[in-house]
DNA sequence: CCATTAATAAACCTGTTAGTTAATTAATCA
DNA sequence: TGATTAATTAACTAACAGGTTTATTAATGG
C-alpha cells in the first residue's frame, strides 16, 4: 500500500465521530469491544464494523484474551497525518504573522 | 456546525487523493477549475464535485473573474486537524523515548 | 450575433457506508 | 453440560460517493 493510500484510509476512518471517540477512549489505554461500545446507542455489529475500519486504517490493533478482544491504539497513521498537515503549516503561520504586522501598523497609526 | 462536524467534513474531504492533490496545487497559489482539473483523467463535472466537497469542508474559497472561478486555499480546517492530532502526540513521543531508552540499555549491555 | 470557453446542473449508474436483525462462534462458569 | 457473555458473520436496506453523459448558464471575442 502506498503512502497516499494509507492516508486515504486514515482520513476516511477519522471522518466518523464515533470512530474518533473510540480512539480518544483508547488513548487512555486498552479496551474491549463492549467497553468501546458503551457510549454509543448502536448495535454491536455496528461497533464491530467501526473497529474493522479503524483496524483497516492501522489505527488500532486487536488481540485476544478469553472471550474478549482487547483493542489498543496505534499512532502511526496519526503521525502520518500530522506530517501531511505540516506541509501546510508555513502557509497559516505566514498569514498569522502578516495579520500581526497589520494590527501593529494599525495601532501605530492610531497612537500617532 | 459543531467543531466535531467540521472535523467530519474536513477528514472526509481529505480522504480522496485527487482532493489532496488539488490542495497541494492551491498551496502554490490561486487556480481556476480548469487548471486544477488538468492533472486528472476525469470529466469536468467530477472535478466540480470534488471542489464542492472541498468548499463544503471550508478547505477552499471560490470567487469569480469573468468566466473563471478561481479557487484559493483556506487552511483553517487544516489547523483544526493539526490541533486534533496534537492531542495524541504525547503518546507517540512517550513511546519513542521509551524505545530510545531501551536501545541505549541494550547498547550498555553489549558494551559491558 | 454567433462560436468558443469555463463551469455547473440534471439525471443516471454503480459501489460503498452505516446501520439493522437474526444467527453463529467461542469462551466462561455454575 | 447447559446457560451466559463477548463478539462476529450473514443478509438486508437506505443513503451517499464518485463517476458518467447530456444539457445549460454565462462570459468573451471575432
Amino acid at each position: 500500500m502506498t503512502e497516499d493510500e494509507k492516508l486515504d484510509f486514515a482520513f476516511a476512518a477519522l471522518a466518523h465521530p464515533a470512530r474518533r471517540a473510540m480512539l480518544a477512549r483508547l488513548a487512555q489505554g486498552e479496551a474491549t469491544v463492549k467497553e468501546l461500545a458503551e457510549p454509543f446507542d448502536v448495535s454491536m455489529p455496528a461497533i464491530s464494523k467501526h473497529l474493522r475500519v479503524l483496524e483497516g486504517a492501522g489505527l488500532i490493533e486487536r488481540s485476544r484474551n478469553a472471550q474478549f478482544r482487547p483493542c489498543r491504539l496505534n499512532t502511526d497513521p496519526l503521525k502520518s497525518i500530522a506530517n501531511w498537515t505540516d506541509q501546510y503549516r508555513h502557509i497559516w503561520e505566514v498569514r498569522f504573522e502578516a495579520m500581526e504586522k497589520l494590527l501593529s501598523e494599525m495601532k501605530d497609526l492610531k497612537d500617532g
